[in-house]
DNA sequence: CTGTTAGCGCGTTCAT
DNA sequence: ATGAACGCGCTAACAG
């Protein structure tokens, strides 16, 4: 039997209330010092046990894995996390809308990437409000997430900037930055859109419809940008009342195809701007059997089945979301002590491919 | 310069380096100290003013706004939460597979019902690797999130149950708790299933094929039973070389489903257990120029477009996220004083219903 | 109205 | 091999 393991003595002031099931009464959950004393022992020497720390005695240390095993012991991380100051291994992933196939991909890239660093990838869905935006980003600043991938909604960005500012990364997906510096993955928005629109007028189409999400949205006028540059490059008209731009579901999509079919020039051919319009105006088509040509921006999941020829500009989501969380990483790792300055930032450009499906 | 603020003297151990740019540059970011400093007052006031506390006199609370903002203050939330110890405001929402608009909707379910209350959903996904998921939970744990909402890859919930004894509340969706107590929501996977063999039955297949995940998965083989009890019901025979289960993939479906209509005496008709199935079982049925009639559990996209008669057990999917996360916030709020004793465990079950999509 | 003391749970530094 | 003191950043108690 050892000495006295208590030392001088704790003192005189603290409340000694009820035996020693006091203290686990805060929030249900054995602490380290709860180890200690059940091992009888001090905090330090079961903070080395736990640790793997080889300095300790082999007795000591089987007697502080039993006390931590009868007690369901776990660190607590918010404190381990506070007093190391090395951040949370917390990631915020801010996205519009989880429920578009696109963005839970890029969710899955971002995770596969960042996981094996421990990384763990908070998803914060916004559905478009700016407002829960701004929320949800100062939320993640004030968490002391270790970065934040994001894909704003709209065009104001000042939250992100300031976010950057204060030193936390940010990487942003699928847009650019507006106003502030920083990483951004993009897709080859414009080029895509050219190709596939050019491919329609390739075919013999001289009045060509366009469906795409509001104005405010990057990608959408980047391929409306696309789209005119295809028109312009064969000598064709820029007929405004061939472009409808708000839509953001099919159901709203398919009202504006619709309308695109019942013009007295109906387009001989539709180019849609996301896989929401797509699918859309592929109903409308279905709806009044029109034979007008269907391309579209993004791939999606039985494109080929809808017994419709269809040209569409396709794009490795999964790797948008694996190079944002790259890209981040790096960031994340200039943070550490003198691994050289903070890179530039950087600009990478996913390219995309058309691909046909059958008729 | 008011007096000392440095107090009775902090000691001589500490290395005080460098002016007071010192403090800042541990983590990059403002303390409450520096924006205490900065106001010329102590930190305690300067919480209080960042609190709205009402008892600051107002010029103080001018200053110390001004300085905090200078500064670009934000309160640390780890720090703050560890003192309230009333929890961290995260809740661990752990799934399979991202990628399968099932596990979207139910993450936007869940963050629907959840982000009301200020608690901000963490998204883990495990990719049916039952070790990832353990690791997962260990760390929710370990992070002290308020709650986990978990559709458990296997049945072994052993790492679940500690958590839920751990004191932990814990939530299954889509699956019942396996060797411990715990709510639940599920899906009347069995009267589904069932109910739509029967229509099968009713249009008068006597052949019926049966294409679902591993026996591993829960709702797997409850839709088994119910295809086996609506084969009985009508008195048809249970012929096991029509049951092909494992196909967790579309491509893996298309062959299963290929394998059984290339049977000396090929089923008439399948029924698949879940999308991923169904999607499966249709393309090969195309790809073979096959008859045979299509039932699935799970409603899907584009499920009305595919030229070909379908049955599917349809059921709201976003629903089954919120009813999650409603008994999570009942159990979250449990665990706050005197709001009586913990409820007893509840299940809930969700109807579905089947829908006829046409040929 | 403002400041001091104390401590959330843990880990580092220095002593023994 | 072990322990005491101190502090991460913040806030509830009690002073004054």
């Amino acid at each position: 039997m050892p000495g006295t393991p208590h030392g001088p003595e704790s003192g005189a002031g603290a409340p000694e209330g009820g035996g020693p099931a006091a203290r686990e009464s805060r929030s249900g959950k054995a602490t380290l010092r709860d180890v200690a004393e059940r091992a009888g022992v001090s905090a330090m020497t079961a903070s080395r046990v736990l640790r793997d720390d080889p300095r300790v005695h082999p007795a000591t240390r089987d007697r502080v894995r039993a006390a931590a095993a009868a007690l369901g012991y776990r660190p607590n991380e918010l404190a381990r996390r506070l007093r190391l100051g090395r951040g949370t291994g917390l990631v915020g992933l801010v996205v519009t809308n989880l429920a578009n196939p696109f963005y839970s991909r890029l969710a899955l890239g971002v995770d596969a990437v960042l996981a094996p660093d421990g990384l763990k990838t908070v998803i914060g869905n916004t559905r478009q409000d700016l407002d829960a935006e701004r929320d949800l980003v100062a939320d993640l600043v004030g968490r002391r997430v270790d970065g934040i991938i994001a894909v704003p909604a709209g065009d104001d960005q000042r939250h992100l900037a300031a976010a950057a500012a204060e030193g936390v990364p940010v990487v942003l997906a699928s847009r650019p930055p507006e106003g502030f510096a920083a990483d951004c993955v993009l897709v080859d928005d414009f080029g895509g859109a050219r190709d596939a629109t050019a491919r329609l007028i390739a075919r013999g189409h001289r009045r060509i419809g366009f469906l795409g999400s509001p104005p405010a949205v990057y990608t959408g006028t980047e391929r409306l940008r696309g789209y005119r540059s295809a028109l312009a490059a064969a000598g064709l008209p820029a007929d405004e009342r061939y472009v409808r731009q708000g839509q953001t579901q099919p159901h709203q999509a398919e009202r504006a195809a619709a309308a695109l079919l019942r013009l007295p020039d109906p387009p001989t051919a539709l180019f849609c701007s996301n896989n929401r319009n797509t699918i859309g105006a592929f109903r409308a088509l279905r709806a009044t059997r029109s034979a007008a040509a269907l391309a579209g921006f993004d791939d999606f999941e039985l494109a080929d089945a809808l017994g419709l020829p269809l040209t569409l500009v396709a794009y490795d989501s999964d790797e948008l979301g694996r190079e944002a969380g790259r890209l981040l990483r790096a960031r994340t790792r200039a943070h550490d002590p003198a691994t050289g300055p903070p890179p530039s930032t950087r600009r990478v450009v996913l390219a995309t491919e058309l691909v046909e499906y059958g008729g």
